[in-house]
DNA sequence: CGAGAGTTAGTAAAGTTTACTAACTCTCAC
DNA sequence: GTGAGAGTTAGTAAACTTTACTAACTCTCG
């Protein structure tokens, strides 16, 4: 730990209080931070000169004294790529502001591709939404599905014929860029937690094609022993059987709540109760999720996929199971939610991810 | 973060250093550490004055060159003191070496004592065993029933009837000594990760009177949003029913798996199955735990407890389940297993937390 | 309405803490 | 003796602090 590290941590604290609360002065800064004027006054003056960091001119409050000079994280003058995917059937970028707003989007179809074919379409993707940027990028993040281990490389994503792709390096070769990759469902925690106002404790479902989880604990995003946490979708629900899933087991959480399985599910339904599988699905849900809300003292449930599916009766019943299984204390202040704009979580997360990496915001 | 905080951090590099590997010279802890000999010869000093380290004489090995002078972790000249509020009918704490070894032992029955009384006596025991150390104390740590919230105050303990008792300040101001308090399981894990050689991703589950878990996700012990991690015992356990617990509830993993309710079981327990409940327990176990390892992919689950109770049947039938329940993938390499040494667990714990915080040493 | 008092923002200078490099002495094997 | 490694001393750079200042504003009162 040398003073260059701390120096680096304080200017992140810098930023992240700016990007946090909002444009104030330097005085303000050195007051909530617990730093004195003149450090403050440097550190700015650092993250100006990187440009991480602008003037907003005098603060317009009336009282006593000299008027400060409004200081705010560069939120227009910086914005960050990020990459989806996990979408069905496309591949999607996007150019975002500091604030995770989407500037402008691009897409590819995957069709039949698979393997080196995908990697050239996503660096083809990036290279669009790179020359649609208005202003300097800080870096590319990546939402991808399959396991990401460390240095950013892809063990295995099978719907893009992937099997130790070193995604970080080959993009980051290709654009000279920081790059930064993680699992889809991942990066949509990433989103929620740090676009959203909620806790430091939740786990976001993440329901597509597959069954995906993230998880944040304590603050911190779940990486797991072998950077496989979240991958809940072959759990085992319940003690009674279920459907036989693509993984060869059977009563698989994916079995009940993908969303392929969902809407076959519903198409067959019985005319008496046509939200009956939602129900199930929800109850599922809610027996898988009770342990870890429990063991983790979790404050949120997230459910991030198609609204439809998820918004009403499936969201349900997911609460009351959990409140079922829990006792009352560890439910009270449970909450369990539809993600806001689930759409474009992963997009908007993988960008959240280059302002944690090099802005140190949270 | 102050350049003190750094220097703070510093010190406990040296001391982890040392503690982990063992005696070495300033030379060598600079090498390791990627320190300039100057700076670790400063930090050592530091230390030798504050009585956190010693020098042990000049190195044995035969090469050219000056020998080194080996510098340790005080290893005899420190003490802590571990506390167990969490043991059947009774109070203990013991005096331990820095290495986790228990050194004085001393007792108090709790009979029908129950608020106010319960304190007295452990404030009786805590200065008993102050008096029996031969060395000076780092501080005291406390493994207690119940919920443990900041500041060191349980929330409710029932065994010992208390609510909102502040406990760490009530026994530092007792002693003058500094006092953590945390959940009896969450010791437990704290020791078995810090004395053992598993992974940075691990849960325990500690079986007595209830059922309590602590884990360890990334190398950090989990608190949960309302400091209530860990508290698995009335999770209702499959879908098809179960008996009645004592929270109301039907089917809690207490019902099957708590040390009286397995020895009501045995009991009754045909003669041609006399493991019967053992292998249920196991199952029931490893179906709540199943969610929470693929969650957070785990590497090793632990189990703490009476050794006759769950060391055999019970043991295998929660990493069956745990096979049977996961993907293939998440359990190569996952390992369930006894705690060492299950009896004496809370007090090095508790033991080891003194030396995480007084210290930094993991 | 204007002068003085009081308050707040921001900067400059000097001092402290921390860790670095460079250069030295000391000790030992060969 | 000579070379190698351990540890110390001297000097430097970085990062923060305290203290003291200027600049700019509001408020009050004659």
């Amino acid at each position: 730990m040398l003073p260059a590290h701390g120096r680096r941590h304080n200017l992140s604290l810098v930023l992240q209080m700016l990007y946090s609360v909002g444009a104030m002065s330097r005085a303000d800064l050195a007051r909530r931070l617990g730093m004195s004027k003149v450090t403050v006054s440097d550190l700015v003056s650092e993250l100006m000169d990187s440009g991480h960091a602008v003037e907003l001119g005098p603060s317009e409050v009336v009282r006593p004294g000299k008027p400060g000079t409004l200081v705010d994280v560069n939120r227009t003058g910086l914005q960050a790529i990020g990459v989806d995917l996990a979408a069905h059937e496309v591949l999607r970028a996007a150019v975002l502001d500091l604030d995770g707003n989407i500037l402008v989007r691009a897409e590819r179809p995957i069709g039949d591709d698979s393997g080196q074919a995908v990697v050239d379409t996503v660096l083809d993707l990036v290279h669009e939404v790179i020359g649609a940027a208005t202003a300097p990028l800080l870096g590319i993040g990546v939402g991808t599905p399959g396991i990401v281990g460390p240095g950013g490389v892809v063990d295995t994503a099978p719907n893009l014929g992937w099997n130790d792709v070193p995604l970080r390096d080959i993009v980051a070769d290709a654009t000279g860029l920081p790059v930064f990759v993680v699992n889809d469902a991942d990066a949509a925690v990433h989103a929620d937690y740090t676009l959203g106002d909620g806790g430091d404790d939740l786990v976001l479902v993440k329901i597509g094609r597959g069954v995906g989880g993230g998880l944040i604990v304590g603050g911190q995003r779940v990486r797991g022993a072998h950077f496989a946490s979240g991958e809940i979708g072959h759990v085992t629900v319940g003690t009674d059987g279920g459907a036989t899933c693509r993984c060869g087991k059977v009563g698989c959480l994916e079995t009940w709540i993908s969303a392929p399985n969902l809407e076959k599910a519903l198409a067959a339904a019985p005319a008496d109760d046509p939200e009956g599988p939602l129900r199930e699905a929800g109850e599922r849900l809610g027996i898988a999720l009770a342990p870890v809300v429990a063991a983790l003292d979790l404050s949120e449930v997230v459910l991030s996929g198609p609204e439809h599916l998820l918004g009403g009766v499936l969201r349900d019943a997911v609460e009351e199971t959990l409140r079922a299984r829990l006792l009352a204390r560890t439910t009270t202040d449970l909450t369990v939610r539809l993600a806001h704009r689930s759409d474009d979580i992963v997009l908007r997360g993988a960008a959240v991810l280059v302002l944690w990496d090099q802005l140190g915001v949270a």
